[in-house]
Formats: structure tokens, sequence, C-alpha cells
DNA sequence: TCAATATTGCAACTGAGTTGCGATAAAGGC
DNA sequence: GCCTTTATCGCAACTCAGTTGCAATATTGA
């Protein structure tokens, strides 16, 4: 149940299920399990997400192929990607995409800045990490 | 010969050869060779360097022992880090530092901003890559 | 000069991403 | 629907930046 708009919308199962194979061969992409796996797994993700991550929400799919399809979704701009400092790239769906994102230093973590609807997340992102820390 | 004011000036050597041993020692730090050779290395750099490049520079320290240098010198603000969408961190030393950066998206190279005394040398690089692909 | 403590050098390791290549699966034509 | 072309997949092996453990060594302050 992605919470957004969702591009191109042929709609096909059930009200509101976007068809991503459509959506990917409009972008003259090819309709994979895997790319179709991983455009569910980032529309459906509040948060950009980094590689090992998908990699665990699209399982069973190998770790290069993951690899291969993001490349070829961030190329086609499907997907954006978004370097951290902890060397490992975060992933968003395009349409899903904030102006900016920030990186907690303590895990990471990348979120869109507070001008941004997923504000509550990165609050309560603070709060479990000041927690956590004692603080 | 470094060309720009060089911090508790405590100078030994020829004229304007600054002391890093005592530099390094002001700031809570030992002055080894690693170090030393370290912060020479930077204060004479045009540009922000790599581990790698600076590993040339100060051969033959041991690779691990210039990441954890760099480490130290960071933690403390006399080198400052930037990290680069290669994965490859640069180093610039503090009093050299500019406002910020941008990042050459064909190699890497990361370099100031045109408000900067640096602007010749982003120029020419420009200028030798678009060459390069006969641009 | 000497003891306490930080730094060094080496080997081994981790984690993210890449490359090569044969096997497999989409897309478009018929 | 079937077949051919062409892209994608999956596996093994590899690269590159950075880390960790630890014994040997160097620096500092008393």
């Amino acid at each position: 149940m992605p919470r957004h708009t969702t591009p191109a919308a042929a709609e096909t199962g059930s009200a509101s299920d976007p068809d991503w194979a459509e959506y990917l061969r409009a972008n003259g992409l090819r309709a994979t399990r895997a790319s179709i796996a991983v455009m569910k797994a980032l529309d459906a993700a509040e948060l950009p997400l980094s590689h090992a991550e998908i990699e665990a929400l699209t399982a069973p799919i190998d770790r290069v192929t993951l690899y291969r399809v993001l490349d070829r979704l961030a190329a086609t701009s499907l997907v954006n990607r978004i370097d951290s400092s902890d060397r490992a790239g975060r992933y968003v769906a395009a349409q899903a995409r904030a102006n900016s994102y920030f990186e907690c230093t303590r895990c990471h973590r990348v979120m869109p800045l507070p001008e941004d609807p997923a504000l509550p997340a990165l609050l309560s992102h603070l709060r479990r990490q000041l927690e956590k820390q004692g603080l």
C-alpha cells in the first residue's frame, strides 16, 4: 500500500496496487522479478534503504543482481542513490524523494529534512537514539 | 613552503618552515615521524588528498599507521576529512580548508568552490577532463 | 634516565561494491 | 503460441577502503 502518488498509474490488481511491470517497461526497463520486487520495497519504505536492507526485504534475490538492478533503476532515475558517510549507498524511489536528506552521525541512517512529511519518523528515530545512549 | 598562514608559528629551521612538532604537541598530539610527515604533505597540497595520495607522498609509512594518524588529526580538527562519492575520504589541513568543496563526477577529485583561491586549479582540471574526453 | 603510555608495523579481516561468464528469462516478430 | 535476440540472473572470485588485534617500538613527562 504505497503512501504516495504512483506514476503512470496503470492499475491492475486491487484498487490501489500500482502495476510496476508496466511502469518499468514504460521507462525502457524490463519487468523482472527482481526489479519489480525492488520497486515495491522502495515504494513502501519510509526512508532511504541500504543495499543490505533491500536485500532482506526482497530475498531471495542474489546480492549482485540486486546491485545491478539498483544501478539500472538509478540510471533511469526511477530510484535515487544517496551516498552516506559510512560508505554504503541508500536508495529511494524517485517519486518519494524529498528535497534533501541528512544523516544520523551515530548510526548513518539517512533521513529527509524537517519540511518533509517524513518528519515524524526522524523525530522518533532521534528519540530512540538518545534513549539508547541514556541522554 | 606552505602557501598559507601556519598556526602557532613557532619557526625553527629556515625562515618560513613551520615547526610541526610544536604545533602537534600544542594540540595535545605526539610529534611522530608519521604525523609530522602528514601535516607537511597536507599543508603543501593544493587540494584535498586521498589516503593513497598521502601514502605516496609520505612513504615509507605503513598504510594502517597512516589511517590512524589521519583519524587522530581529524579528531583534533587539525585536518578535515571530506568524504567523496567514490567512497574514499579526502583530507585537508584544517587551516587550508575552504568553505565548501565539490567533486568531479568523472574522476572524484574534490575541489573548493569558485569563491576560493584554488579556483585556477579547478579550472585547469576541468579543461584537462574535457580534452581527455574530446568534448 | 626511566617508567608509563601512545604510536607503529604487520597480518588478517570486514563490508560495499565490481567483474567475468555461462545459464536463464523477457520482448518483440512471426 | 513459438522462436530468436538480447538483457538479466546467479555464482565465484576479486577489488578497494578501511578496521582490528597484538607484539614491538618510540615519545613524553617525572
